[in-house]
DNA sequence: GCAAGCCAGATTTTCGAAAATCTTGGAATT
DNA sequence: AATTCCAAGATTTTCGAAAATCTGGCTTGC
């Protein structure tokens, strides 16, 4: 047996399966999730099914109504907001244990991640998978910024509200003509650069400004209408976060 | 129909039980928990079990292994330090939002429910269902402080992390000879009665000693072997946090 | 005309058994 | 003596159908 190669119920294939779609947008916000659509869709029984979505709701990427079944959790804009003031309160706290705490390891973390960022971002997104591996790449730096605060619940709060916000920053994939260009890689390499210095306070107002820059631009893109819904062609490259 | 009776499935009879078990130590951490044994005690088959143990697999109260099953997820001192640190985070920025935002019906509640818990605390937890009532509405009582921060996502992680916290607290109802004695519940009042004041920077700082307070005491008792499982017989009056 | 009751089809939820996988202990081999 | 292999039993996981419940539209009674 090949090395990292543990089983995988169809329990996990489908919780990964309907995660992915629903913070793609393939399954879009407040639609309901049948059965026997799902069932098919996945190939699957009920049963693993269930089971998925049991954990999706625990994690509030959709809600249920007992006896009427399950839906995407919708989107607002208040929800978006929540979130990124959210995340910035746990971040902040995560990235100043990291960089009292953080050893050599956390380091070369930090160096390598942005690094491999970069590369992916020059890359651009042509493909879909491209477009994938530079989402991978951009949730790994951000976790090793904070990979050394040494709290399992900050990193757990922390997951979920990285994929909370992927759902809103994806169908922001697509340029848009109006918006001043923003370098986001310059962005990150500041804040890995903050990180490393082990400038706490700076490291942490470049964070939130991330956050911040990311949300106004979701809201600008939400509340004019006609571009929300991004054609499923080729995203653009760099506009990660 | 009587008003407030929705539907219950199965599936929420049995998360309902399930975590009243872990929580109240029934279930004792890191036990497994197999399918057999439960179907067996709570009387349904598989299938609704299956969808209770993912969703406290995702609350951090169960964990799993593919193809080998559930166990309760253990306890440990750094995990309570970990959880009670992440506490003070939401709930001292839940608090301040609270005051900042908080308008008649905020304070109402905040009013009402310390004078519940109050009431039960007094009357004294001689039977386990005095024990459950009071727990009832010491929860009510932090919930009701923190209601009008107005993040969804706080309020996600305050319940949370107040379930988890109960984990730790429970073997604790028991009394200890040597333990001083300490008025849980002049805490709660001086603490309401600086929210009410309006006092930001004092109400966090109360609540921060509360749950420091309750930490030192749980590790207290907890590296002390000896004591820490309580018999299952008569808790004491007000010990509750 | 209109509300209440009710049937048929659709959908969720649950069960019981089958399929797949793990575990244990002993036998065979080095 | 230690290791590997294998089979039997235990356990988890999945399926397919049955049971329970919802939905929408139609009839019935007032």
């Amino acid at each position: 047996m090949p090395f990292g190669a543990e089983p995988m119920t169809l329990a996990e294939k489908a919780y990964d399966a309907l995660r992915r779609d629903i913070v793609s947008g393939a399954l879009k916000p407040g639609a309901p999730l049948r059965m026997a659509q799902l069932s098919d869709r996945y190939g699957m029984g009920f049963s693993p099914l269930r089971e998925a979505l049991n954990r999706l709701q625990a994690e509030r990427l959709v809600t249920s109504v007992a006896l009427k079944g399950f839906s995407v959790a919708p989107l607002s804009m208040a929800e978006m907001w929540d979130a990124t003031n959210t995340r910035i309160l746990i971040e902040s706290r995560a990235l100043r244990l990291s960089i009292e705490q953080g050893g050599d390891e956390w380091e070369a973390g930090i160096v390598g991640s942005l690094h491999a960022l970069l590369l992916q971002a020059a890359r651009g997104t042509a493909s879909e998978e491209d477009a994938r591996a530079l989402e991978a790449r951009h949730h790994a730096f951000h976790h090793a910024l904070l990979s050394a605060c040494g709290s399992g619940w900050l990193m757990d709060f922390f997951q979920r509200l990285y994929v909370e916000s992927e759902r809103y920053r994806h169908p922001m994939l697509a340029p848009r003509p109006g918006e001043p260009a923003r370098d986001v890689q310059a962005e990150h390499e500041a804040l890995a650069k903050a990180t490393l210095a082990r400038d706490a306070d700076l490291a942490c107002a470049l964070l939130a400004d991330h956050y911040r820059r990311t949300a106004q631009r979701v809201e600008r893109m939400m509340t004019r209408p006609g571009q929300q819904a991004h054609p499923v062609g080729e995203p653009i490259a760099g506009s990660v976060d």
